[in-house]
DNA sequence: AAAATTCAGTTTCATTTGAAACTTAATTCA
DNA sequence: TGAATTAAGTTTCAAATGAAACTGAATTTT
């Protein structure tokens, strides 16, 4: 059977990618004039104080020159801040600073938000379907690449 | 409650994203030497044949100027053909190549495989509600952006 | 119908991106 | 321990991208 592009799934995930990317955006490069990689690395760094570049660039799946570019610019907006790591000389941990921190918080009850508008109508077993679906479609995409 | 990162659906959206390209990148781009610009033009030229560049760029999500280069790369290689539009001098009409066509096929019969084996282990219900539950999040996001 | 506006598609140019080379530090091997 | 290799992160440079300007055609306005 010819492929219909309108059943195939990676077709509908671009999509549907763009179109969530699309109402993010408008918030962390709108509201807060982060570029994606910025936010992307912020979220991280959130989640998982005193990280390396190298972590977050697998965490995030950024390429580490994207990082590294990041981490720059959010150092330079005092959004992070390195620490140097005691164990390994070549790398830096990463936090976010108090502004960063305070920003962040912010930013992300209002990405909550969007979520929850882009969720409308999902009811909470469907959310966690598409969730676990998702998962599972990924640890089959990295087992076959 | 603060974001957790882990159940947050645009991260978990990318990540599956990001896995999925990179499997039917080597394909595409790996076998076929197709950029991802390519690939996407010529998936819905098979599909709308006789379509315009504007109409493309609307269907595939992609920048008018990049639906410009990638259709010109294609017609350099023999895969798409423009033809003149009667009812509009400004544009035309593209198709497939008898070539283009066969490529196509052979391409999209591989990449329908890869989307197989990303699906491994579903259930045909849960493909469905996947695909639908997606189409839904796609049409919350048009809404709301 | 002539002028003004809008639209399709391309080109230009400035920015973004990523692969490869590089720098410095850590680890492995002899 | 000293040489060789591997790893973290940055820089460089060439290619990809996208916003804005442009060209020529269609449509709208007067």
């Amino acid at each position: 059977m010819p492929l219909q592009l309108n059943a195939f799934l990676p077709y509908q995930l671009r999509r549907t990618y763009a179109a969530i990317n699309h109402c993010l955006s408008e918030v962390y490069e709108g509201r807060y004039e982060l570029t994606q990689p910025e936010w992307r690395v912020m979220a991280i760094v959130a989640r998982d104080m005193e990280i390396t570049s190298t972590d977050i660039a697998a965490a995030a799946t950024i390429d580490k020159v994207a990082v590294s570019r990041a981490v720059t610019r959010l150092e330079a907006k005092n959004l992070v801040e390195r620490i140097p790591n005691q164990n390994d000389g070549r790398s830096m941990l990463l936090t976010l600073s108090r502004e960063g921190q305070a920003i962040y918080d912010k930013m992300s009850a209002e990405l909550l938000k969007v979520e929850a508008q882009l969720m409308q109508g999902l009811k909470p077993e469907e959310r966690d379907a598409l969730l676990r679906l998702l998962a599972t479609l990924e640890a089959n995409a990295n087992t076959i690449a």
